[in-house]
DNA sequence: CTGCTTCTATTATGATCATAATATAGAATG
DNA sequence: CATTCTATATTATGATCATAATAGAAGCAG
């Protein structure tokens, strides 16, 4: 049947944000296109309607990810949340008891080392945008500086979380955020608003 | 056939040494049964004489590759290496471009979150212990502290070695390593052989 | 040197995988 | 109002998945 326009639009976006839930809760590979189709109230065959394979799907899933995180972030600190703040909501239990609805990079960034360039490129340019906002708001230093403490930054959090998830015991789980915030907060210095 | 005593023995080991490195190169749920089974000589139904299923085959390689990585570091300290060689070792491209040869943890972590208690339980006693013998190396502090900067720098160089193999621009990825090893610097502080 | 035992191979299971061809309903278009 | 177009459903493909049952070959115990 043909639906009314737009239509299409609306189910793809739907496929998408269905994926990216069941990929970060599940991991790329261990996540069928059926499971997704069903989800997302749709069967099988529909997807290549939308994607021409899973690949562009997962492109296309960490591309809106990422972005979305970004722009979270970026609003957040324009409406004067400080970054240290953002920093401890990151490495909170409530992140990291919700991979599905959390950080893409956090969930997925060794299986996105494995996909195909295309992907990784797609990725990558959302990274570098990324670090850019982080390091936008790191106290002083040169450009250069603030962007490479904004990296590390991004890759403590990153393996922090990651860490505090993969253990199994609540108690060392929650020392390893603590860890992690301390530490992050120590490697920006001293901020104006703490 | 019947074969000598220790065969068996053998057998398993070759099977835990090729599934630990096809894990790491693509991911747990990326490698078949037959691809390790394969790649160690053997066919696929040989597989269970050896293991119960392929999740204890996952618990027993992430705990032998943990534990050899924390024997590694450990003989690389007694022998005088430093913390700082360590880190820079670490956050090399060559350890960048060897995943399956490289640490199991910032290969697999995210993997390891999404299985059962019982690998995560196994998974989770190896890290404290490569924790305790980075602690017992970092200069200064309390032993809390010491165990707390451990784990926070733990969590930043999997991290940063996670994301340098995630991004696809060659120059971008050894940026993110250097950045690595000046935060990792940074966070243990002054040490004596620099 | 015969027969038991044990490790591995062979083969089979049904499920699920990504991908694809065909079918159909119904809104858009004339 | 008839026709064309298209988003989705249905169904099928062959591959591969983890797991399992059966078979056979050879070291070792008697």
């Amino acid at each position: 049947m043909r639906y009314e326009k737009g239509h299409k639009e609306t189910t793809r976006q739907r496929i998408v944000e269905v994926a990216s839930r069941q990929f970060r809760a599940r991991g790329i590979d261990a996540v069928g296109l059926a499971a997704i189709m069903a989800d997302a109230g749709l069967t099988n065959g529909a997807f290549y309607a939308h994607f021409g394979s899973k690949e562009d799907l997962v492109s296309d899933v960490l591309t809106s990810a990422q972005a979305g995180r970004e722009r979270t972030l970026r609003t957040k600190l324009e409406h004067g949340i400080s970054l240290d703040t953002a920093i401890r909501d990151y490495l909170s239990p409530r992140h990291r008891d919700n991979p599905g609805g959390g950080c893409p990079t956090a969930a997925l960034v060794a299986d996105v080392a494995r996909r195909p360039k295309a992907t990784r490129d797609a990725y990558t340019a959302r990274i570098e945008d990324f670090v850019a906002v982080m390091a936008a708001r790191l106290p002083a230093g040169s450009d250069e500086e603030r962007r490479s403490k904004a990296i590390a930054l991004y890759g403590l959090m990153v393996g922090t979380l990651q860490l505090a998830r993969a253990v199994s015991d609540r108690g060392l789980s929650d020392r390893i955020l603590a860890s992690g915030v301390d530490a992050a907060l120590a490697l920006i210095g001293p901020s104006v608003s703490r």
